[in-house]
DNA sequence: GGCCAAACTGATAGCGTTACCATTGCGTCG
DNA sequence: CGACGCAATGGTAACGCTATCAGTTTGGCC
């Protein structure tokens, strides 16, 4: 879709500054960019057809089609886009509703979800929600602000009072990396239970068959799914879930440590402990360094979400990489799908996308150091 | 600035979707949102001065307002971005250009940013700079996209030759917490020098006397600053600086670990650590804690941003505050007047706008455990 | 009470693009 | 061989707003 002009054209728009008043045409022509019609006139066709061949339609001929691109080129020119929402009749807002503007994840959504904004041509308003503003006002401040449709990442996309608020509204959201069931609401995810199931077997290949697991806040579904995966891997590997070696975390740094600390202080510690994020990861280690347990000779240490954390700590963590800008994009993108859907009438079904995870080996793991005790159960 | 419309007017437009095909009067019109006209229609006044009000033009009679106002909340109605920017006749569009992804100061800079840019009505164009890419394709390609200014937050602000380059291309920058002085270039910053003074004068004030500091990576230039301001304080007490204390970083969380393991294992350790970012002081609570010490009970460690990390870890990290969307708004501030300016012809000096920082004490800092050794030098 | 300036308000003409036809050209078939 | 269909192009009229300038009030003052 990207309109790849191929020439670097430093082109000659550098000392225009004060040239650049005598010629213009018309009194409200501040800056002399060229507009459609000076490709046109240089290409010598029609304004409606170097339209359309910026729009990528096939109808032109090839012939034709290079002339205009060519007259493009010279030029230097670029569509305006302001003009181009507003003949094209369609002006999409979307919002992008946010909670945990602490979290490194924001960054990387922010400028997926921008680019892809930017791609569709609908504008995105970024907002921010506090626990101290009520629900319904965030909805009625949408709905005045006249946006067309909502993203919701985490936390968010677990907050039912939300995603019900948004719905009577009558302003369709996407949720992303959500954990529950494909529902009404449009989604974009990983598969969680998956992911973890691959860390949990990636950790029992290693040699690790004590292996602790640090719960993610039960407020966000992909928790659970996580922890599903955990134990359906333990289960298949034939190993026990004890009780004893999990803990329940809120997928801060603060929750990890006590978590950690916890799980290490039992008489027989595990010999690797899996985090449901990299926050709580981090803080494993952390406390395995007070310990003065060595990461990952001592104890093997995995997160979740390859956050920038993962890659800030030492030892950089083993962890599953969510991609968060590829999710931000698919999510724009449904959401404007929805919208056109919606607008021409007919209503499809809301799209669950679910997209592909990698485990990430860094550092942080390693086979345990005692042999494994022998057999399984 | 904001309209702060009071009424949360919950707007029957909830179920439209069908009704509203037949009363479009023409055709193009896909969403009937409330227009200009309809305002004025409501409020029988003329479309101008409804935008006269909307635009918050002072000529407008206190009467004649309240009406508009009152037919805005009426209908709901919110103003077309597009028709605005493409009748007002200087279409803008600013990029922001970022190098560093991972730093979790990006997203609160996005946001700083994109908020002002939308207030500002500018388009925001965000755009990653990584290694590989030449300096020269990165300017043709903003050229190409006709950009007409760029905001450079760190390191980038730093990079002379990205800078020049821009220079040549004639884009207008503004650099973000650089530390050069005033140049040609303007720039929004705090003033690094006094905030790592203050700091350091903390320190000082609260018993130490023998205070680490660990400096940034001497690509960027605040480095020197908060350096400088180190310097100046110890001085100022009378206490002497010496180089053993005083180890290089890079503003890594990995360099940090290695200048506190440096400093800690001197013969006679400081008894505080002051790192020239979260990330080192991050890093050097892990070492002091690997080593067995308390933070802050044997070691006071301070640092610098109040990024995440600072309350991320534990302990909390007491640092210096940065207030960054408050400089990103600055920045887009900044470009706006200075394209303004330029393209009516006046163009006046740039501005170089110091903001006010913070000390923020959290956790990690503490009196001395041993009481200060008598007397100065 | 009338006149003039100043304070408001309105009519008109675009801003740059696309939607919707109308038109042109050209090969094909009856 | 002329009508017909299709493909490629062009003309025209918006899209919703604001700049500009031309009215129309209003109020002050003699």
């Amino acid at each position: 879709m990207t309109n790849d002009v191929a020439a670097i054209s430093a082109a000659p728009l550098a000392i225009e500054s004060i040239a650049a008043l005598s010629d213009t045409r018309s009194s409200r022509r501040q800056r002399n960019a060229p507009t459609i019609n000076d490709v046109a006139a240089h290409a010598g066709v029609s304004p409606m057809t170097v339209s359309r061949v910026i729009n990528g339609e096939q109808v032109v001929r090839a012939a034709t089609r290079a002339k205009v691109d060519a007259a493009i080129a010279a030029l230097n020119y670029a569509p305006s886009a302001a003009a181009r929402t507003l003949a094209g009749g369609d002006e999409t807002r979307i919002g992008l509703l946010y909670s945990n503007p602490s979290s490194s994840y924001l960054s990387e959504f922010l400028v997926g979800s921008l680019d892809q904004a930017s791609r569709s041509s609908v504008d995105l308003v970024v907002e921010k929600w506090d626990e101290e503003t009520s629900i319904a006002s965030v909805v009625a401040h949408l709905l005045r602000g006249r946006i067309d449709g909502v993203i919701l990442p985490p936390p968010l996309c677990d907050l039912d009072e939300m995603v019900e608020a948004l719905g009577k509204a009558g302003i369709p959201a996407v949720a992303v990396a959500t954990g529950r069931a494909p529902s009404a609401l449009a989604a974009v995810s990983i598969d969680d239970r998956q992911a973890a199931y691959e860390m949990t077997r990636h950790l029992i290949s290693l040699g690790h068959s004590r292996i602790g697991f640090i719960k993610g806040n039960p407020n966000q579904t992909a928790s659970a799914r996580r922890f599903e995966g955990y134990v359906a891997a333990l289960t298949e590997a034939g190993l026990p879930v004890q009780d004893e070696l999990i803990a329940q975390g809120y997928f801060t740094y603060r929750s990890g440590l006590d978590a950690a600390e916890h799980i290490l202080a039992l008489l027989d510690p595990p010999t690797a402990i899996f985090a449901s994020n990299d926050d709580m990861a981090a803080a494993t280690v952390a406390i395995a360094h007070r310990s003065g347990l060595d990461v990952p000779g001592d104890l093997t240490v995995c997160g979740f979400d390859d956050t920038s954390l993962a890659t800030t700590i030492w030892p950089e963590l083993t962890t599953i990489r969510q991609p968060i800008s590829a999710m931000a994009r698919a999510a724009v993108e449904v959401l404007v799908r929805q919208l056109k859907g919606r607008r021409s009438g007919d209503a499809e079904a809301a799209e669950h996308l679910v997209l592909d995870h990698a485990l990430i080996r860094r550092q942080s793991d390693a086979a345990p150091r005692m042999r494994p005790r022998l057999g399984g159960r």
